[in-house]
DNA sequence: ATGAAAGCGCTAACAG
DNA sequence: CTGTTAGCGCTTTCAT
């Protein structure tokens, strides 16, 4: 019998038994060497001693530590924390857990950076949402183990990411279809590790433009950080006293989209009579404040990634420069509609002028 | 020179700095007992092989796993996801990692607590915001492991949690003391493992109630889901065709007073001046929509968790039912202020009357 | 199909 | 102060 305050080893199991640990490990991990009565024997003698097997000792062995690890600025975000929750359940069934290092602030990145501590503590490692310097993607990619880009487009190394631009050039040319023409657009700055999405979506957005024969207008296109409506109005407002003010306007992110709602409510001007939103991502915000929008799916990127760190894993010879990008789809909601017929077009006012 | 392929070991270190495995060990552990001139040998060494230390070897002879376990439900929640982010920090401070275990639906519950993988694998575990079944604590209290209740009050177990009742008292005696006398009180139901917040919300409303005398009317206590617009309309409804409505909704969680702001707004009554609305949590869209709240603080608790995981894991004489309360500060904003004079108000047209 | 033995990389006694 | 030695709990040859 096993002293009461330790864990029971496979030892122990094995004694209870009557048979070897080798045995042990061998029916504990679904070996098919293993006669069916003394799998029986086994299994119930493991459950009657609530054994746990030790990931510490097996990994020793083993070289596999049963751990992916995930570097990530913050949990405290909607797109992140949809992504890691459904990345949880994946690794399990694959019998795996999960290693979270949060780097919340430079120090912490920077700490984080210099040991380089799920080294030698996970079979692999997802970057989440970074603005990597070159010197740290070096310093990754001497890390001996799959490393594998979330949100981010990694040239040469597996990564997994929605498709901005065409995200961006489909909700652009919902807007053009409504009869849209002058198109305002709101980035987001200074969200940490996301300027990567940024920088295609507006892209997708001028691509649009392009695509109707409509020019590129730089004082369409305006910044404002996240959550701060001062900011955000004025913005919104430098947009509104233009000599021709936008019929649109296309915000980056769905909670910049929200943002722009209350400032133009305040303003009493009517969205969408007046003028139309729309966002992209389809936060939970957007449906609650009826906003059109253009969806993507955190969770589906989060088991996206994690098969892919399975396969890297499992399989040395697996593409290890494979790009996973997933589709975002417009869904419309209250927001959006045709410009008023009374807005003050010049082209067409000096038509009629003629 | 250690092989290639092969992550440097205590060994190759020791041979580089011409000492023994145990002299290494020593110093990367910062034990007094070395010579200075040896321990920068052995740190230049180490630098130079780019050695990172096995967590698994040590942890195997050492009997500790430098590992704190969370088990969440999901991570997709401003609150938990503010929470782990500021206990990362905390941990790695400590020089410890977080593993994290989401289950965010019963089936992955089911597997968590029928195998407990923490089990071997960490050296605390972190219960956030969970109803457990007596059965399930039953399970967690055999652990051999300090679990540490995030989020709720476990009798005589460690738990860390916010004064939601005092919380809740002092939002509904600012309420009071607007001068409001009918009180709506809106229910969240269906948040995955909040319900022992939402009770002792509810109980501290009542209690200021109680206090200034005004009986309780069960007719304004309604429920509603959070982020189901009709639903939250349907509950706001039921407040309004009361034969005497309520002056001021005080909404158990923000993201359920943000969607009555938008049901009143939609229905035109104006907030603050017609009906006052108050929150819970200062949630970061209660700032954007210029909501009064109760603030709690996630990044606090999570804090406060890690420590107290830390005290317990490297004391075993530490006080094992130890509970730490966190307090809640009122934040006056906009949508709270006095009862319009010319409520409708039998009380005192009555007087009047007279 | 099963057991014996060696060893994964590290730490902790114990000598010196 | 430093080296030697003996495991920690498991997996993996290699026998049988």
């Amino acid at each position: 019998m096993p002293p009461a305050q330790r864990h029971p080893t496979m030892a122990d199991v094995a004694e209870r038994a009557g048979v070897s640990a080798s045995t042990v490990s061998r029916t504990l991990r679904g070996m098919s060497t293993v006669s069916p009565e003394v799998r029986v024997r086994v299994e119930q003698a493991a459950r009657e001693l609530n054994f746990a097997i030790s990931r510490q000792a097996s990994s020793l062995v083993t070289g596999k530590t049963g751990v992916v690890a995930v570097l990530a600025p913050t949990l405290n975000s909607w797109f992140i924390g949809s992504a890691l929750s459904s990345l949880g359940p994946v690794l399990r069934a694959a019998g795996m857990e999960l290693l979270v290092y949060v780097t919340p602030d430079m120090t912490e990145r920077a700490a984080f950076f210099e040991r380089l501590p799920a080294r030698r503590n996970a079979d692999a490692l997802m970057v989440f949402s970074f603005n990597l310097t070159d010197e740290e993607t070096a310093r990754l990619d001497d890390l001996q183990m799959p490393v594998i880009y979330v949100s981010q487009r990694a040239e040469c190394r597996p990564s997994v990411y929605v498709d901005d631009v065409a995200g961006a050039l489909s909700g652009t040319r919902h807007l053009l279809n409504l009869g849209h023409r002058r198109i305002g657009f709101v980035q987001t700055i200074g969200a940490s590790g996301f300027t990567f999405s940024s920088h295609e979506r507006l892209l997708g957005y001028q691509q649009a433009l392009t695509e109707a024969g409509i020019p590129l207008d730089d004082d369409l296109v305006v910044a404002t950080p996240v959550g701060h409506k001062h900011r955000t109005a004025e913005a919104i407002g430098r947009l509104l006293s233009l000599r021709e003010p936008p019929t649109a306007i296309f915000a980056e992110q769905d909670e910049v989209a929200v943002s722009v709602l209350w400032t133009l409510r305040r303003a009493r001007i009517d969205v969408p009579e007046r003028i139309s939103v729309l966002g992209f991502d389809d936060h939970q915000m957007a449906e609650w404040s009826d906003l059109t929008t253009i969806a993507q799916s955190p969770d589906e990127l989060g088991r996206a990634a994690g098969e892919l760190a399975r396969a890297l894993i499992n399989d040395p010879e697996a593409d290890r420069a494979r790009h996973i990008v997933l589709p975002t789809r417009l869904i419309p909601r209250a927001t959006t509609a045709p410009p008023p017929a009374a807005a003050p077009d010049p082209a067409r006012t000096e038509e009629k002028l003629r």
